[in-house]
DNA sequence: CGCGTTTGACCGGCGC
DNA sequence: GCGCCGGTCAAACGCG
């Protein structure tokens, strides 16, 4: 049993070794042998005293007989475990029926959803029965569909969203734009169809079951980015226009409410707003995935936000308690980077996933752990955090800062005297730099880039991430036999170990070992745990053939 | 004139 | 039921 403690047997190649072993270290025959050879012992030294040769005789005896039911009980005690094995063995295998049985019903009823959703809105709809797996104990796509009909018939003025194909409104769905998408064709981000974003309009829906409305919410992750930028708004590459504003409880600064105005319809939004302690920070907050081609630029933000938010959501996705609510945390030389899995059962309507680039927390006022501290307001239980804190990420948020001044209001390292004290002069110098009128300015761009990448493949965490991403679609393409998917796979599989490489040339971390822990399996294994901790659908439109997008809008 | 921002009103959820 | 609060709308306004 010692066996089954310590690891539980996941494959049969490891239940036959752990009942091999047990056999090796229990079996009979082995104790037989045993007490044959101490009895052997005993005679030779009772040989030296033959007057006690009576009572040696009836001593041999009586352990030969002891040593046999000895033996017996261990043989009884070996069958049982035996028998133990093969039930938990026989369970684990029913288990993993169970899991794919659920996810296959799971992608057949994604499957009806999205064509009663391209029925509904005349719109040819992209079937992506990837995704399936993603509503594993959280939503129905038929509640999705739901909520999309109600919102239609209550709310006309945003049927642009609805028409766009904005069905099966899932906010996890969280799809990263690969690099590779962006180097070729541009191909749709997202169909981004699957946003419902408008928080009201799904609490709008009257859910008749409350499980399936609470794994709506569970389901609308955020992805926010903590940056020291001093432009009103980060530039990440996206056009945004502003619609509102609102003085938030408990910080001064105003929020500031965009919406994305790349193409007309697309549901993503973004809050932005100055960090109440330190105004030298911004805390942009996205939301929904793009439905429309996102200019090279956008999409080494859009890849981020959407690894953050997969990690995230991997989390979220399971029910393990094993893994909601864990604290990854790692320490390397100089900067502490931080995973917090919240539980998914949080009553935080958005989950929310912080991406920290601020510079190191020693400069920060908000150290990590004060800055979680600092959420409950929004988010009462544990915001999902990365911290990407750290010297080599410093430069990201000026880059990102040179902003928009088409679109943002007042800068506020004009107004706010909060910046005066920033001490990042660096960040000014590339923000002065950068040209005035710039709006996708390549330069900058390039340079935000160029900065992402430097990031994404210096930080372990980063990487982990988007491995992590990456992970979810080679398990969907191991589940398709499709040829293209088989490709992806490949190419997935080769990523994670260029991936797994790079962490482990690197510092350890937490979120690399995590990584690596999944990838240092077997394969059965590994695909087995990949496809159980981690969301199925983040990465799948950066792998989607462009075609499949061309039924959308814009 | 078109486009984007501003800003007060409005709406819905939530807690008391 | 009421008030608070976050989020959105849309008319008014400004700018090029």
């Amino acid at each position: 049993m010692e066996v089954l403690l310590m690891k539980m047997p996941t494959t049969d190649a490891d239940i036959a070794q752990a009942i091999a072993c047990h056999q090796e270290d229990c079996s009979p025959e082995a104790k037989k042998t045993e007490n044959r050879r101490k009895l052997h012992e005993n005679a030779d030294l009772n040989s030296s005293s033959p007057s006690h040769e009576d009572l040696v005789d009836s001593k041999e005896e009586d352990e030969l007989e002891s040593a046999k039911a000895e033996m017996g009980e261990v043989m009884e005690e070996n069958e049982r475990l035996k028998k133990m094995l093969e039930k938990i063995q026989e369970n684990y295998k029913s288990l993993q029926l169970s899991f794919f049985e659920i996810l296959q019903q799971g992608a057949v009823k994604k499957s009806k959803c999205s064509s009663i959703s391209s029925d509904h809105n005349d719109e040819p709809v992209v079937l992506e029965p990837e995704l399936v797996s993603l509503s594993l104990g959280r939503t129905t796509p038929m509640e999705s569909v739901k909520d999309e009909k109600t919102t239609s018939s209550i709310k006309s003025k945003d049927d642009p969203e609805i028409k766009a194909g904005l069905t099966l409104g899932l906010d996890s769905k969280f799809q990263l734009s690969s690099p590779q998408k962006s180097s070729e064709d541009q191909v749709k981000e997202d169909d981004g169809a699957a946003e419902t974003w408008p928080p009201n309009k799904i609490q709008k829906t009257t859910s008749r079951n409350g499980d399936e409305d609470q794994q709506n919410h569970v389901k609308r992750a955020r992805v926010s980015v903590r940056a020291r930028c001093d432009a009103p708004t980060m530039n990440d590459g996206c056009q945004w226009r502003k619609y509102g504003q609102k003085i938030s409880k408990g910080n001064p600064c105003p929020r500031a409410y965009y919406r994305c105005t790349v193409a007309s319809g697309c549901p993503v939004r973004k809050q932005v707003q100055r960090c109440a302690e330190d105004m030298s920070i911004l805390i942009t907050t996205y939301e929904g995935n793009h439905n429309h081609p996102l200019p090279v630029s956008a999409t080494a933000m859009a890849s981020t936000t959407s690894a953050a938010a997969s990690m995230m959501l991997s989390g979220s996705s399971t029910s393990q308690p094993g893994l909601n609510g864990l604290n990854f945390s790692h320490h390397d030389n100089s900067t502490t980077r931080q995973f917090y899995l919240s539980n998914s059962t949080s009553s935080s309507l958005s989950p929310t996933i912080t991406l920290d680039v601020t510079s190191s927390p020693s400069h920060s006022p908000l150290s990590s752990s004060n800055y979680f501290n600092s959420f409950p307001t929004s988010f009462p239980r544990f915001p999902r955090s990365l911290n990407f804190s750290s010297s080599e990420s410093n430069i990201l948020p000026a880059v990102w800062g040179n902003g928009y001044p088409g679109y943002g209001a007042v800068p506020y390292y004009q107004t706010q005297p909060g910046n005066s004290i920033l001490g990042n002069e660096s960040q000014n110098q590339i923000y002065q730099s950068l040209p005035g009128n710039n709006q996708q300015g390549g330069a900058s761009q390039q340079s935000l880039t160029e900065t992402l990448t430097k990031v994404i493949t210096s930080d372990p965490s980063f990487r982990s991430v988007i491995a992590a991403a990456i992970s979810s679609v080679v398990c969907n393409s191991a589940k398709s036999e499709d040829q293209t998917d088989q490709k992806a796979q490949h190419f997935g599989q080769k990523l994670m170990q260029a991936i797994v490489s790079q962490n482990e040339k690197g510092q350890s971390s937490c979120s690399s070992s995590y990584f690596n822990g999944l990838a240092s399996s077997s394969s059965q294994t590994r695909s087995s745990l990949l496809q159980s901790s981690l969301p199925f659908s983040i990465l799948n439109s950066a792998f989607k053939p462009a075609s499949d997008d061309k039924g959308l809008k814009n």
